[in-house]
DNA sequence: ACCGCATATGTAGTTTGACGATATATGTAG
DNA sequence: CTACATATATCGTCAAACTACATATGCGGT
């Protein structure tokens, strides 16, 4: 899975949205660093119906343009939820493993 | 950057190690979860050499084999600390989110 | 009235990166 | 002598993301 399936997911783990509400929130999480295109959104979203990770909440039309809502299935909480708990621990391995070096340059052996 | 190319970087990120090796601590580090394979490792190990992440530290010849040691650079060190930085946050942010839920529906409003 | 921006969804083509398969070569264990 | 661990490397494919383009409405400014 990569980052911008990733934020996809977070931008919906705590309410429904539709399309264009997750680029918004997705650089909104990302603290501006992730501009998705809508090309990249709706091939994932498309990508992630189909492996049913998330679903179609509900199906409006407003002014004239239809409005999907994208929600989490339960299986999309828990690809979530293991995703993020895997990425967590890898990042901590990293840090530690960078903080090894330093300590070992400044020769406190931490 | 992808997990497979993160997991690279913090193989890297404590000492300076070959390819063969790296694909075992890979593996260690994801818990078995990874299994990189040489194609992966070594288009990965191009495509780091190309971006000045990585550089080669050492080349001998053992047993009539070459055998290139790798090292992180300074930009290495600097993009997987900030690689790191960004993922804890976005799981953080995943996780938080997700657990909004849950209280929301346990009616606890944590 | 008209321009541009925010809102809103979607398609087409390209590039990137990971993956599977395969190849080569030596040392060691059974 | 076979098979496995060590060790590096290439090739073809596939999935996912990216760029660019296309379409359409409402609203604020000039």
């Amino acid at each position: 899975m990569q980052e911008p399936t990733l934020l996809l997911l977070t931008a919906l783990a705590d309410a429904p949205r539709h399309g264009y509400a997750l680029i918004q929130e997705v650089a909104a999480i990302s603290d501006g660093r992730v501009k998705m295109r809508t090309g990249t959104l709706y091939g994932a979203l498309d990508r992630l119906l189909q492996q049913g990770l998330i679903e179609v909440a509900a199906e409006e039309v407003v002014d004239g343009r239809a409005r999907r809502t994208y929600a989490l299935t339960a299986g999309g909480r828990a690809a979530l939820a293991a995703e993020a708990g895997r990425l967590r621990a890898v990042a901590s391995e990293a840090e530690r493993r960078l903080s090894v070096v330093l300590s070992r340059v400044r020769g406190t052996f931490a």
